[in-house]
DNA sequence: GAGCTAATTAACTATCTAGTGAGTTATGTC
DNA sequence: GACATAACTCACTAGATAGTTAATTAGCTC
């Protein structure tokens, strides 16, 4: 999120009266067409929802998305682009490659349950095939940092003998990502099947440890190491 | 007001044998409600459209589901009443513990692989919040012989002092699940991201001994066991 | 073979929904 | 202050969509 509007000193050249404000209307409307796609999905959330959820019009969503899709593409993008902002946050360098991993599985689990819409708006994307994400601009890129960070602690790890050397950073990043997904997106089933809810604050110790361990275990499994 | 009117000259070879069978009825249109949900999602389907193809009308689908919403539901039930059946093929009583437990883990991977309209059902209904799956009757019940089976492997392998103490049933299955569900709900934005096909046979073995690994150098985890 | 009812068909509708046509106003530029 | 245009408002529409009304028929029971 890059918010440059946080206008801390009165900025002469502001002109508070502004009856119009492109940025602020378009803004606004990304803002509540991203709650809305969230909840509903791409199909099931409304135009004349959205539009009634903002300051302005219906047809100003129009005026800059063109139509539902290019709106929620814009979403699409925006979400990711704030998610990978919160990613880089993430310094891992000074540590050991054992806490190194385990900090980095216990960051993506803080993420994810602290950013639920983001996880809803993944899962919906999935059932869509991924046809309005591949449309977006230089995502592989926004990634290659979070790659590049692992990619290095598992060389450090392997270097000094920690680690097993038959794995890469994508399947440790699959392997703690998929954790961590599953745990918000399926929640609801798995209550639903199992009566335990893994988003339960009860059950968070527990499992927010236990992904930690298993990739360490991974990792260090006797015999591969 | 009789319809025979508009069509004018019939014939009485006009006859068209009407064979009745409600049971063959229901379940062509539960089958083509099956695709087209996990197609496009409970807002994305349309009842015109399953209607178009089944070989019934629109009206039966009312007729014997009330609305799309029970519909839907019916769907639901059936995918996981069918997703059991299978699950309970499963005999892993003779295998030692540490070889049940890759043998699970390998039979979830090839499992979810081999249903992904039932994955899809399951993402949807969970962007859903399970609202129409915990309406299901008796679904724990039917889970719970696979939940059994885990816990007396579990149970083999730690009174053998194989395997760690400190860890469920339930939360192996999670860590089961989690990767093989992973692996094919979000293969589209994974891939958009990283360039790399989860589901691609090419990764295929490595990803499905890893889960194998993985579990089990956690059970094993030196220190804990 | 009359009568009953479950199963089935065809036509219809109220409402919703994404998208538009066309005009209006604020604001920066000269 | 005139002008150009980006930003915005309001009313409208074509088509889609879930759901219904009502008539018809197959097949069973007696």
């Amino acid at each position: 999120m890059t918010r440059s509007e946080t206008t801390g000193a009165t900025s002469e050249k502001e002109t508070v009266k502004r009856t119009r404000n492109p940025e602020k209307t378009r803004e606004n409307i990304l803002r509540v067409a991203m709650t809305e796609f969230a909840d509903k999905g791409l199909t099931g959330a409304r135009i004349d929802e959205i539009a009634a959820k903002t300051a302005t019009t219906k047809r100003m969503l129009y005026y800059y998305f063109g139509d539902k899709e290019g709106l929620y593409r814009a979403v699409l993008q925006r979400a990711y682009e704030e998610i990978r902002y919160e990613e880089s946050q993430l310094d891992v360098d000074h540590l050991e490659p054992t806490e190194a991993i385990r900090a980095l599985a216990e960051l993506t689990f803080d993420h994810h349950e602290a950013h639920p819409d983001f996880i809803r708006l993944v899962a919906i994307e999935n059932t869509n095939r991924g046809v309005n994400l591949v449309q977006a601009e230089g995502l592989p890129e926004t990634q290659a940092p979070a790659i590049r960070t692992l990619e290095q602690i598992l060389r450090r790890g392997q270097e000094a003998g920690l680690f097993r050397t038959d794995t890469t950073a994508l399947d440790i990043h699959m392997l703690i990502s998929s954790y961590c997904v599953f745990r918000v997106a399926n929640r609801y089933t798995f209550r639903a099947l199992f009566d335990w809810d893994l988003t339960g604050a009860e059950n968070r110790p527990h499992l927010r440890t236990m992904i930690g361990d298993v990739v360490l275990a991974y990792l260090q499994q006797p015999g591969k190491v």
